[in-house]
DNA sequence: AATTAGACCAACCGCCAGCAT
DNA sequence: CATGCTGGCGGTTGGTCTAAT
């Protein structure tokens, strides 16, 4: 195991590779392509194993490497990813025109992960540090009292008005959702798996959509407390995202289940005006695999009662499936995976057109993605093009991702704070 | 000017999965 | 089924550069 049985056959150069080195390498591949590895070395005349000739042109000689330092964009769509993929370095890389998994990685041991630590967020988790202390304090408890709410899976956003290192009081928290919905709540479902939520999307997809392939993406949105809150299912992708995000520069996304490791959607800093706390479940109902419940949960006391709507108790749910679709395609003449709730103000056909278009892709790099507390307040849908393009070039993707989340799903915070 | 510490990054190491035999 | 080979990946190392002392 470990290094490959032909190097050890002869003595093979090892270290830095010299021009020279690279000039026949270089020629090789460009002549005769790699093929095999193995047998690199020897048709090109190297005294270097195949692992480390492929190595060598990977990481450094191919001709599409971008090279040079990374921009704002490209460490913030690292950060985005690492959210969702962890440590999987070569699938960040490839979403990254250019860049090789060792670079990205690299420039995460050595950079990123220190500016995060500095912003007060836990480079693995994503989550804020105090939050991550807390959730090992609450851990501890939950599992002395974990049967009572076990039917719900729970999506937990902190959200925090104070600047990121800065801990924020706790406030206490009233008790989940469980029996305020219309929905038998899958008992049990404490880490469901990226394919859990996939299939059902997909599935709800497949029956309800109509002819619009070219929609890059439904979104709605509805007030809470004053904010827009989004949830969105791109078409093209299958993503469905819940994208709750702060009045302030922190943004905490989290990417609920999509098909694409890439979009991680941000909006801008005029959301949730005065709660710093809220929490969402999502609930899936085994009766029906098509439909689901979506819940936010004002975790605050102090919220602002007066800006709620249409809400007695706090607890807001909204529901997608097949028998929303009808009345929703009906009423505002388009294909949406959706909504029905106690809302009467959902306003996601004024989304419709502009979430994941292209000027608004293209506005990403008019400002960073984790501005400041004065940037402008427009919402703005942070995606990645890069993405949408090594998806043309690599349809098989849908599968590939698929699987990366059947084995690295579970729960994917994100947490963002302004990063310069 | 010499030394030290930290940052950066290319390359290596160990492991795994897939495939062929 | 067992074994060996190979490509690929993530973690780690160690050399080089640079800034600070």
């Amino acid at each position: 195991m470990g290094r490959h049985s032909s190097c050890y056959k002869q003595k093979l150069r090892k270290g830095l590779w010299s021009p020279e080195e690279d000039d026949k390498l270089i020629k090789h591949i460009t002549k005769h392509g790699h093929g095999c590895w193995s047998s690199v070395p020897k048709l090109a005349g190297l005294q270097r194993c195949g692992k480390s000739c492929r190595l060598r042109w990977i990481n450094y000689l191919r001709p599409d490497l971008k090279r040079g330092t990374f921009s704002s964009q490209e460490e913030n769509m690292i950060i985005e990813l690492h959210a969702v993929l962890g440590n999987k370095w070569s699938q960040i890389a490839a979403q990254l025109p250019g860049r090789t998994d060792n670079e990205i990685k690299n420039l995460w041991n050595s950079s990123i992960k220190k500016k995060l630590r500095q912003k007060g967020i836990d480079p693995n988790t994503h989550k804020l540090l105090s939050e991550v202390e807390n959730d090992k304090d609450q851990k501890a408890s939950a599992s002395n009292n974990k049967a009572s709410e076990q039917d719900s899976y729970e999506l937990n956003y902190e959200t925090s008005n104070q600047e990121l290192a800065v801990e924020k009081p706790k406030a206490s928290q009233p008790p989940l959702i469980t029996s305020n919905h219309p929905y038998t709540l899958i008992d049990n479902l404490t880490s469901p798996t990226h394919e859990f939520f996939l299939n059902r999307f997909v599935s709800s997809h497949d029956q309800t959509s109509t002819s619009k392939p070219q929609d890059l993406g439904n979104y709605l949105s509805f007030d809470y407390g004053g904010s827009d809150i989004g949830l969105s299912v791109n078409q093209n992708t299958n993503n469905l995202f819940y994208i709750p995000a702060s009045k302030s520069s922190e943004m905490i996304s989290e990417l609920i289940a999509s098909s694409s490791p890439a979009i991680i959607p941000s909006l801008s800093n005029t959301f949730l005006s005065s709660p710093s706390s809220i929490k969402a479940s999502i609930s899936l109902p085994d009766s029906d695999p098509h439909m689901g419940s979506f819940h936010l949960l004002n975790r605050l006391q102090n919220w602002d009662t007066n800006t709620l709507t249409n809400s007695t108790n706090n607890d807001d749910s909204f529901r997608w499936g097949a028998q929303d679709v009808g009345k929703l395609e009906k009423d505002q003449g388009h294909d949406i995976h959706s909504v029905d709730g106690p809302h009467d103000n959902i306003k996601w056909n004024e989304y419709l057109q502009t979430p994941f278009s292209q000027s608004a892709l293209q506005n990403q790099n008019d400002q960073e993605l984790y501005n400041g507390h004065e940037t402008k307040p427009e919402p703005q849908f942070i995606a990645n093009l890069p993405w949408h393009q090594s998806q043309q070039q690599q349809q098989p993707m849908q599968a590939a991702v698929t699987d990366v989340y059947g084995k690295h799903f579970h729960r994917l915070p994100a947490t963002f704070g302004q990063f310069s």
